[in-house]
DNA sequence: CAAGGTAAGTTTCGTTTTGGAACTATGGCA
DNA sequence: TGCCATAGTTCCAAAACGAAACTTACCTTG
């Protein structure tokens, strides 16, 4: 079965992995919550490489999750927001965090 | 950046998805919230390879999200139950529900 | 007892996706 | 003119994946 399909399937929560669902997609969200929005800042703060990155953004944007708005035209660039949709997602990522935190302790610092 | 030093990020969030940010874990775990245990069942349920759902099966077990339980001795044969740290997870499938539910609707049907 | 069925994986092989690093494009600034 | 910043894109090798066949171990039915 193609990962894809899932975004027709009958079960609601298969629907939503079928955005989120993947390695990368719910980090880049969680960094949107923290309040960033550009490329540069997506890059430092997961660690991910820039065309996993890039390819992400453009699903996310495509799926409605996050819009691409112009901050400035010469040269052009690009912040990546939340919309309302994606909001909507605060919960769930709320919910990931409680259990990290409970479930998850950290055994050694890194520096990402 | 290898996907599994997620486990001890400074963000809970970022150590939760090192358990359950990939592709099929979570909807191996929506069936079990669903009461299947059994591997042939998740085979059935979700359309993911077999090997692969081998695979997601050793990890949640090794992470303490499930459990192996023998239910046949001869010949051998296992459940797959949640352990109360699986269980814990609930709150995270709910959230993940109720945004497919609102923001992913169906537009045709499908088998699986 | 041989044939077929069930459950739970494992192996093989060809295709996709990913990680890592370099490269490109566009413009600002010294 | 040369260097820096932002936001990608391209290239290649390695890892993950999908599909399907194969394996192991027992059970049932004829």
């Amino acid at each position: 079965m193609k990962w894809s399909d899932l975004s027709d399937n009958w079960c609601p929560v298969a629907r939503t992995l079928s955005i989120v669902g993947d390695r990368w997609t719910l980090l880049i969200l969680r960094d949107c919550f923290l309040g960033m929005s550009r490329f540069e800042q997506f890059i430092e703060s997961s660690g991910m490489t820039r065309h996993i990155l890039a390819d992400r953004l453009k699903r996310l944007v495509e799926s409605g999750v996050l819009e691409r708005k112009a901050y400035s035209t010469t040269p052009k660039r690009y912040d990546y927001v939340l919309t309302d949709k994606g909001q909507e997602l605060a919960p769930a990522l709320l919910t990931l965090r409680d259990w990290g935190k409970k479930h998850m302790p950290v055994r050694r610092a890194t520096s990402a």
